[in-house]
DNA sequence: TGTACATCAGTGAACGCGCGTTCACTGATGTAC
DNA sequence: TGTACATCAGTGAACGCGCGTTCACTGATGTAC
């Protein structure tokens, strides 16, 4: 059945939408444009949407890529593997979410008034993207009560310096249009997980 | 003297666009607006600048702060003072840093081709966001063949793990439009420093 | 069943506005003799 | 010294273009009787 939200013009909208505004730019991506890209007439975005922004904000809510659930899949079931191999898993994993959501999010520093906009949608305390920070956080600090990481480790800081690292490293791949350095992601990824969890891990 | 740079008019152009491009963000920074915010014509912008594109990449070429003076200076006397006290103030300042430059740096997604011209101004290796990175390993590399950092310890993932979480803070800050969380920068900075330098320190 | 009407997704063409840019010009300062 | 001309930073007004948006309309599908 077709609710209106999943009318399939405006499916094809929003799915040219998000295409251009990653390859082209926020700037470039223009009613005509869009309307071209999803086969149909400028005048049918206006059925769908009250408008420019209006649709925007739709493609931010409904096509933003998700970490979250990501996360929790591979912190499910603690028990089984290791620590290390489950943060080499979660960095590798987060690096590449990262590229895929920096062009985007990024970009709405250029209207301060659409990221507002966005940042309400971002309210409900299961969105927006602290939500990896804290889930990474509670399965570390499972992980201390568990007894595989010291007692007094901070685990708040041990999340931020994971994530941190495959934020930035996201960033700057978009941002240079090139891998930062000639390390392959693999590598990467079990680097800073190794290194973060020597100085969280208990002592064998 | 006046050289053709340094000419007061270019200036006040200059610190117009980069604030504009700040508050109002770059989309609405328009030459209309520009001229305003500097007391001058339109018509004068072109005298200064071959035309808006020329503008945004001097903005971005001589307004664009830079991390790696501040981080010379806190690595300069390594010797004298604590590896985590070093480590906390770079934290701190990184912060600081990238909360200032990202609404510009980020905001250049909108616009691809600005960003390409402005690559190409970072293609010497000493400009760019790789040069922070890579000064912190070369301390860090410094301090364990002076015996404060572990032999086996990864420099560069300790220094992507450490800068990572201050970009990502300083992102997120001017993302949401609040602070991440109710943590002080201070308690943070030390927060992070210490759990990433226990991994990579020598044991007392 | 046929007929008359309602609903609805979508269109082509036009609209006004604000943008980046250019034009002919001005008034102040410097320079040659 | 005065005079004639050159240079230069900056301007007000206009330009065309492309943008987001709206309008009157169409053709297909659903529905009442």
């Amino acid at each position: 059945m077709l609710t209106p939200e999943s009318t399939p013009t405006r499916q094809r909208i929003l799915d040219a939408a998000d295409h251009l505004m990653r390859t082209i730019g926020l700037a470039r991506t223009t009613t005509k444009e869009i309307a071209k890209a999803a086969g149909c007439s400028e005048a049918a975005l206006y059925k769908h949407f009250a408008g420019k922004e209006e649709l925007f904000v739709q493609v931010l809510a409904e096509r933003a890529p998700r970490l979250g659930p990501l996360m929790a899949e591979l912190t499910a079931d603690p028990g089984g593997r290791s620590v290390e191999s489950c943060l080499t898993d979660i960095a590798r994993t987060a690096v590449l979410f990262y590229e895929s959501s920096v062009p985007i999010a990024a970009s709405l520093f250029a209207e301060p008034a659409l990221l507002a906009r966005h940042r309400e949608a971002l309210r409900p305390l299961d969105r927006g993207p602290v939500v990896p920070l804290r889930a990474l956080s509670r399965y570390l600090r499972a992980e201390r009560e568990g007894g595989r990481i010291r007692a007094g480790a901070d685990t708040d800081a041990a999340a931020a310096l994971l994530l941190g690292a495959c934020y930035q490293r996201g960033f700057l791949n978009c941002y240079l249009g090139e891998p930062v350095d000639d390390q392959p992601l693999e590598e990467f990824a079990a680097a800073i997980a190794r290194t973060v969890l020597a100085g969280i891990a208990c002592d064998q």
